[in-house]
DNA sequence: CACATAATTACACTGAATATCAATATATAC
DNA sequence: GTATATATTGATATTCAGTGTAATTATGTG
């Protein structure tokens, strides 16, 4: 996380932030799919192979934090105190995130225009469903490794399938309630009343596995 | 369903099938992103257009049942019984699709090639998601229209997001089924045995809703 | 047969993504 | 400081999916 103070790396960085945020201005004002690799490489000024050496597909320039993401599950899970079972530990990695205000679960005005910017283009949809398969892959495994069991368990397979629904919905709902009360507070506590209410009902669901 | 008598509508067909037949053998041959549309053009003995004529997108020569499938949700919850809960119809409409023997649950080695084509290529896989986000909001629309509420119902989006997800978990885990026994009623058995358990679970899940 | 309509095709174009290779900037060894 | 190695960049060309247009061919109808 700390700046690297070679030269070489310094440039790197300041590079990929020029791209990016030019790549972020065009797509909130005109669409991602209405703005062209070339456009960005020309605004950036930069070589239109830079920006793909960078950002290897035009979708990274929008979700550039997907490792980032996967990790924080991971850490959680890996992290787990014996005593509370994994779904359990999902919730509260749930309120954390919350309190420590973690940009994964920032649902503001500015937060507000980048969902726009999804929802608006296909493309970024099928890239926000694709990392999300993702997600649900890492919870399956580490979910299997919790339980002692093989990381193709039904039931893990399962419980992930489950948890990945209810973390999307509170999201998007999360968003939602922004939007109607613009009060970032009470889109919080929209998100966390569905993760905690949707958690009763998975640890019924799940009852007699491990993960509950 | 019953094949027109015209002259030019059954040309329409035959030229469509004759398209979607040369694509699946030579996706099965070679994998989905190793042919090329000018291939199948020239195999399936047309123009290149021709080939988009019929299918608009390349994934649609493999995925192209997927509004017939959608109806088939939309129907099951519209003709339901008022005394059966939608979350439990759905479990029946499981059961009806495999007593019936449909294409849609079928476990077999013809099916198992198409899931390795799909399995084998991200363009395949992220249709296949969107295609089940699809499912998923017919599946909301639906629920939300049973117990009379808003489209846009939380506990909707909630239930859909769930019975999409356990539906998913249950269709890969009886393919896996079958390809560890090689019997299909084996894997329908599997198929269904989790449909049935996740059910359960699910009605605990949702209790308080219209859904159950 | 003549006319209207539908289907097919040729052609040209856009845009993402990849490959190659030369030019340039930076780091490291001496 | 100079030389050499390496990373970065950029120019150029190519592949392939997908779209638009207009011309051509096939089919249905009076």
């Amino acid at each position: 996380m700390s700046i690297p103070s070679d030269l070489r790396s310094r440039k790197r960085l300041a590079t990929r932030e020029g791209i990016s945020n030019v790549a972020t201005r065009l797509f909130a004002e005109r669409g991602f799919d209405h703005v062209t690799v070339d456009e960005i490489a020309i605004a950036a000024d930069v070589g239109r192979k830079t920006v793909f050496n960078y950002f290897p597909r035009k979708e990274d320039m929008v979700f550039d934090r997907d490792e980032e993401g996967r990790e924080v599950l991971r850490e959680a899970l890996r992290q787990r105190d014996a005593k509370v079972a994994p779904i359990e530990m999902l919730r509260l990695l749930a309120h954390r995130l919350i309190a420590e205000q973690s940009p994964y679960v920032d649902f503001s005005s500015r937060s507000e225009g980048f969902i726009e910017t999804i929802q608006a283009s296909e493309t970024l949809k099928a890239r926000a469903r694709a990392i999300r398969a993702e997600l649900a892959q890492v919870v399956t495994v580490a979910l299997a490794e919790c339980g002692g069991r093989d990381p193709d368990d039904p039931d893990a397979h399962l419980a992930a399938g489950l948890l990945l629904a209810t973390w999307t919905v509170a999201f998007i709902e999360a968003h939602r309630a922004f939007r109607r009360g613009r009060d970032t507070e009470e889109a919080k506590a929209a998100f966390l009343a569905i993760i905690d209410k949707a958690t009763i009902g998975l640890k019924a669901a799940m009852a007699g596995t491990p993960y509950v």
